[in-house]
DNA sequence: TCCCAAAGTCGACCGCGGTCGAGATTTGCG
DNA sequence: CGCAAATCTCGACCGCGGTCGACTTTGGGA
């Protein structure tokens, strides 16, 4: 029988990952000891390395697991027929809050995200595109209903939407903002001046 | 004389950050550990910390001394008298070159400047300063001549174009684009998206 | 000049993340 | 079933960043 150790060995994944949210969201990630991991899931702590190539990959498989909610958390707030700046920031601002209701989780989760070590990059790109796919719906829809323009790349939209939520985040976590209603107010000016453009209405009419 | 103890603190600071500079360069960040810094500097290891609260106060210390290079190149390059998004391009490419020539110190610079610890946040907060001015300057200009919207606030017009210079680099971290070329075509893109709008006409009209 | 409090120096020490090879366990095959 | 190969488990071990208190140096007032 091979299942018998491939069973075992899902179910010590899983016997990690659970140690991992209990630890992780108790004495967050710095705090808990990948030895403390180690002793919560029944194994030793060399064992741990046979399931996760390092401390962030346990983050990040976390993360996966808990970003679940958040948009769980989204997917009843949002209301697809309203404007698209209102259902952008419902998104950013779901997450935003979810994200930096444990302000060091959510630093570590950004810089993973944003700029992930080669190791990381494909974890991390998972999460990404879980969050550019989430933008990237709401303009589809907003772009059927041509409150886009036309002939706008959509990847480079979502990309450029996105930016605009991570120096957002970038702002809170450098102290420029230091509430989520500021962030709010700044967020939504941000995204105003992306969707009426910044340069004078001269190149606008050469476009 | 309290001269004496003080200009040796000085020198030590600066051996250490000379140090740095060599080390880093050569090691890289995390292949130089403190006690390299130290023996390099003619100290002890627990002295170090007399001078800097931890590694990344190093880092970003010898950030600063580098940094004075990467803008004195675009000193070089920069005509103030070229359209607003060249003007952009050439600072954002000069720094993106600049921060991405060894990859691993450019990913720890980013990491501390767009989302820093609590304790290094003021040190990151002066070289963030430095960019959001660089790139406030341009506006300025560029509003001078009649290249801006009237009644933007220039402050969050500046977060804004800066926000596309992060996000290109996350892109560059994330492996979305490999080269310089490459993020210098999509930062370029996003830069005209930014000026021209991504709304639909409409909503210009209505602004 | 002497003396002692204050300031500075140092490396042993701690807990951490991550490695490694010895030993235990499972598997597939004759 | 027997047994060797393959796989998995584990904690001692390493080097790291950072701390700490014992020790040395400095400087100004009596």
């Amino acid at each position: 029988m091979s299942g018998v150790r491939a069973a075992k060995k899902e179910e010590t994944r899983r016997a990690i990952l659970k140690a991992a949210v209990e630890l992780f969201g108790e004495k967050g990630f710095e705090g808990t000891s990948i030895e403390d991991l180690a002793r919560a899931a029944g194994v030793g702590k060399g064992t741990v390395y046979g399931y996760f190539q390092d401390k962030n990959e346990i983050f990040l498989a976390f993360c996966e697991e808990e970003i679940d909610y958040a948009f769980a958390a989204l997917a009843e707030r949002s209301d697809s027929d309203a404007p698209l700046l209102e259902q952008l920031m419902t998104l950013f601002m779901t997450q935003f809050r979810y994200v930096t209701e444990n302000r060091e989780f959510g630093r570590h989760l950004v810089r993973e995200m944003a700029f992930p070590r080669p190791v990381d990059a494909h974890k991390s790109k998972d999460l990404d595109a879980r969050y550019l796919e989430a933008v990237g719906e709401i303009l589809d829809r907003g772009k059927k209903r041509g409150e886009l323009r036309e002939g706008c790349d959509l990847f480079l939209t979502t990309v450029h939407f996105y930016s605009l939520y991570l120096v957002a985040l970038s702002g809170f976590y450098s102290g420029y903002v230091d509430t989520a209603e500021e962030v709010e107010v700044s967020l939504r000016e941000l995204l105003r001046q992306a969707l009426e453009g910044l340069g004078a209405q001269s190149v606008r009419s050469e476009a």
